[in-house]
DNA sequence: AACCGTAAATTTACGGCGTATAGATACACT
DNA sequence: AGTGTATCTATACGCCGTAAATTTACGGTT
């Protein structure tokens, strides 16, 4: 009983040969056109449809030749996050500046991370969910390269290994946060013409939420890059600062 | 052809009656009993383990009697969202404080929604992940109810509501970043006695990542609560002070 | 040009997943 | 005791990740 094929049969079977050239329009696979092909699917489809199949006809493929290049599910979505990395490294040299500061460095790896993450908001979850589930050292490499980038800078301010740990967490926690904040969707129902309907203000208790009620039109507004900024300036104040350890609260 | 069976026939066929009684250790099914079990399970195996058919199996009922309590995979896991956001409720009105004033009360929220997180480790992705899935009137009532209480707190500081949606936004992006990057794990393999392999430095390219390297250890630190209320006051500072709209940089 | 060894991709199969649909069962109320 | 409704089970379908075995393609030697 013949199993149901898609990619040859649909060819009619008297085509003799040449059944793997055409393949994906360049010849072989090869990790980079994984891994792109995987990010454009994301880009485009979302997490989701995101599987191993998928990602193989979109290249042409049985879902097992992918395992060349990547050991697994898990793996090639450790891939896409290098991906987002290395298209970062690219914007950050791309017109990179002789040496300003430490600090209008740090500007930089921001506004630069927030772009990469604006173009890409179907991978963002990523950067939560990967980054929790493998350690320090077994981050892919491009994501190092990153964290010493980041770190060398916070040392050149002149903090000991202690304060660049701590101004590098935050450094992190509030490029991160402020990106997901960022994406997260506050619209309902973006055809509505009527704002009320459009932010789903319906869907809300009015007696129990009346301040996100009148908040919801403003915090509609994206934050935007000058907010990151903001908040960065802050905290390399205060986490590079002179008075290094916390002062306890209360 | 017998189908494989799973509860009845472990017990012998001989047995009569009372086929449903020993489900639950407590009768029926409800919408709280499910979301409990199903985050005992994720704290206990991780969010992989947690599926339909398996959380029926921990509750002794078939995968399909879950749909009636969520509406399918995804609402069952913004039923978890919404079970951490109940435990929030609880802490915070545990001992209530009468009345002190917004910033001590927004500090008291972050510090227990931290402390929430800590407690389900493994639950913490779902905040990334769902918020980004959901628009806000759509995100469960718990949730808004803790928007409501932080945006609350920041307009009785004095903020318009522009401001006031900006410094929730700061507000939510420090606190969601901190505890995603307290929960990052650094350590590589924690039964090796020699610190530089627990850390699995040797993984790590020596001339390439130099300071990360030696930042490393002090990457092992958790930044605990103290740099989280820093990171806050001077956030506070700044998205709450008088100077309302960022100076733009350069 | 024929051959061969290795690399690359396919085939097949297995168990688990989410869930649509339909049927069986338990329970509250008269 | 009987009945209507709420609750749970049974079954099936298509997709998923991936282990193992097999086939195909290709570069280097003769």
């Amino acid at each position: 009983m013949a199993r149901e094929r898609t990619r040859d049969d649909a060819r009619g079977s008297a085509a003799p040969a040449r059944r793997a050239s055409d393949r994906g329009k360049y010849g072989r696979l090869s990790r980079e056109r994984v891994l792109t092909a995987a990010l454009e699917l994301v880009d485009r489809e979302g997490l989701s449809a995101l599987s191993m199949r998928r990602l193989g006809a979109e290249l042409g493929v049985e879902a097992m030749a992918l395992y060349r290049y990547a050991e697994g599910k898990d793996a090639l979505l450790d891939g896409l996050v290098e991906a987002l990395y290395l298209e970062l490294e690219e914007r950050l040299s791309a017109g990179e500046p002789a040496d300003d500061g430490w600090r209008e460095g740090l500007h930089r790896v921001a506004r630069a991370t927030y772009d990469v993450c604006l173009a890409h908001p179907q991978a963002v979850p990523l950067l939560a969910t990967r980054m929790l589930a493998v350690p320090l050292a077994r981050r892919p490499l491009a994501v190092l390269k990153d964290h010493e980038r980041v770190l060398g800078l916070l040392r050149r301010s002149g903090l000991d290994e202690a304060g660049t740990a701590a101004a590098f967490r935050a450094f992190t926690a509030w490029l991160l946060g402020y990106v997901e904040v960022e994406l997260r969707p506050v619209v309902d129902n973006p055809d509505e013409p009527d704002p009320a309907f459009r932010l789903g203000l319906h869907r809300m208790p009015a007696q129990d939420l009346p301040t996100l009620r009148e908040t919801a039109p403003a915090l509609a507004e994206p934050g935007g890059p000058e907010g990151l900024s903001a908040g960065l300036d802050v905290l390399l104040d205060r986490f590079t600062g002179p008075d290094r350890p916390a002062p306890p609260r209360r």
